[in-house]
RNA sequence: GGCGCGUUGGUCAAGUGGUUAAGACUCCGCCCUCUCACGGCGGCUUCAAGGGUUCGAAUCCCUUACGCGUCACCA
């Protein structure tokens, strides 16, 4: 074989990929691209208990969303396939039976309720494991229970002396003790294999040169490397990527799940970040490019990516920081392109605006948001006047008071009655001067009127763009309402 | 509990024996300004603790503490 690199992301169908597995499969991309090689998708569907229906198809929709593509799998092929486990179940079976005839593995019929049994040791404490009762049952024992067609499991013969060891890429040189490994189930009483199995026997046919996954199964990679010796075959590189964590209520943090909110890809795009922009940021939490570029195109990416920028630590989600990226994305992001993306956030009002106002809105709301779905709070009051109380219409900075609004207001009206193109250019070449003309300073002038106009004192965008957006008709309406209310309030 | 891995500001993180310990996010202040935002400028806050080794340690060694992971016919 070549020395080819070729990497994997092997997830496992339940219906859900939250950012840590996001970028478990970026890593392994980027790693394969940068260095010329191959990535592919495989499916570990060992467990049918788990299976949950049209999770592949889920899979493949969050990858070509985050634009991470990979060369072989299921849906594209390869001549390593079939690429789901659960299509292969005759190469696990014809392995399994070589270690049992090399004496490397056996069968056991203990058949214990393994799932009560991990219940117990979860709760008793009771950390037994597994007697190795069937280890060297005689053979006539052995084909007494066959004939009987007694269930039974292979499990794999662990060395009961000396150490395992194996040189992982992030962490180094790590070795454990031959005598606390189990004899582990490599292949179930239903005929499926387990993970620890399927997955050296599937890295090593599909020609898998660096398998890079979760620290969760540093633990395991022993009884990965013993098995690689088994059958003579070299083990791909490790590379074991410290966990994503999230932060829990109390302040603590623990590994990266359902319970910490929004963190599956496809829900932080429902909230209306951007799939490059989480893919940015991701690629950002374990890894250094050692610069100071944060903002990354996939191609660059490719081009910067490297091992010795993985950090050894866990890394913990922090939605300031997707936010600011998110953010940056707008910044770079066309006035058009923008509107477009927003438009599902914000329907109503996009079509009851039409594309120009819409787009208008859009420019002001690019620099004020930093995930679309921030925009309805933001809009709001365009489509309905909310109903604010005459308090707003006082400023001390700009020493502004519903009496003083009560004056001003009506000058107001007085210079849009004078406008004679509707468009932001035309408003303001008539308010800039009319402002001017009053004597009144322009922080001042345009504090009520932004009352009137909105209902709120932070708008996005000034008066003369909300004049705009509003209409004649309309600004003319709420001015005077707010004159109204105004007027009461002064008295 | 055994085993494994980890620990630089609130968060991400550079740093590999000699630096004023980068930078980014957050937060705060100032400037710009028709509010907010953008942009500009500035500030707060850090090497988990204790022992060594060394002329010199965030960097090397040991111990402790804390965190995370793992001990399934789950992955």
């Amino acid at each position: 074989m070549t020395d080819r690199v070729r990497t994997r992301f092997a997830p496992s169908p339940t219906g859900y990929m939250h950012i840590g597995n996001l970028r478990t499969a970026l890593y392994a991309y980027l790693f394969a691209k940068a260095n010329d090689g191959d990535f592919l998708l495989r499916i570990e569907d060992t467990d049918q208990k788990r299976y949950v229906a049209d999770a592949v198809d889920f899979i493949n929709r969050t990858l070509a969303a985050a634009h991470i593509t990979a060369n072989e799998g299921p849906d594209i092929g390869g001549q390593y396939g079939p690429y789901i486990q659960s299509q292969r179940l005759d190469i696990y079976k014809k392995y399994a039976e070589e270690l049992v005839e090399k004496g490397l593995a056996y069968r056991c019929f203990c058949c214990d309720a393994s799932e009560e049994r991990h219940q117990e040791e979860q709760e008793g404490k009771s950390f037994g494991g597994y007697n190795r009762a069937c280890r060297d049952l005689p053979q006539e024992t052995i084909d007494q229970y066959l004939k009987e067609g007694k269930p039974y499991v292979i499990r794999q013969k662990m060395p009961l002396t000396g150490e395992t060891s194996f040189n992982d890429v992030v962490h180094g040189h790590i070795s454990f003790q031959n005598e606390t490994l189990e004899d582990q189930v490599i292949l179930k009483q239903d005929g499926m294999p387990t993970y620890n199995f399927a997955n050296v026997i599937d890295d090593h046919l599909m020609h898998i040169s660096h398998v890079i996954r979760g620290t969760e199964f540093i633990t395991s990679t022993p009884k990965h490397v013993l098995l690689y010796q088994f059958f003579g075959w070299n083990p791909p590189t490790f590379i074991h990527l410290p966990p994503v964590m999230g932060k829990n209520e109390d302040g603590s943090v623990s590994k990266l799940s359902k319970r910490h909110g929004a963190t599956g890809f496809s829900q932080l795009v429902d909230m209306g970040y951007l799939p490059e922009a989480i893919t940015n940021y991701v690629a950002l939490l374990g890894w250094s490019p050692k610069s100071e570029q944060e903002i990354f195109t996939m191609d660059e990416l490719i081009a910067k990516f490297s091992l010795d920028g993985l950090s050894k630590s866990p890394a913990v989600f922090d939605y300031n920081k997707l936010d600011w990226v998110n953010a940056e994305y707008f910044k770079a992001m066309s006035d058009a392109d923008f509107a477009a993306g927003a438009k599902p956030f914000a329907e109503d009002l996009a079509n009851a605006l039409g594309d120009a106002k819409w787009t208008y809105l859009a420019s002001l709301l690019r620099t004020r948001v930093s995930r679309y779905n921030e925009i309805p709070a933001q809009t709001g009051f365009f489509q309905a006047l909310p109903d604010y109380d005459a308090d707003l219409f006082n400023n001390k900075r700009n020493k502004v008071n519903p009496a003083k609004a009560a004056e001003i207001l009506p000058v107001v009206m007085d210079i849009i009655n004078t406008v004679e193109e509707w468009t932001p250019e035309g408003i303001d070449d008539k308010l800039q001067p009319g402002v001017a003309d009053s004597g009144i300073k322009m922080g001042t002038f345009m504090w009520p009127a932004r009352i009137a106009l909105s209902g709120q004192k932070v708008t996005p965008g000034g008066v003369t763009e909300l004049l705009y957006i509003l209409g004649r008709e309309e600004s003319v309406k709420r001015l005077q309402a707010g004159l109204e209310k105004a007027k009461a309030a002064a008295e």
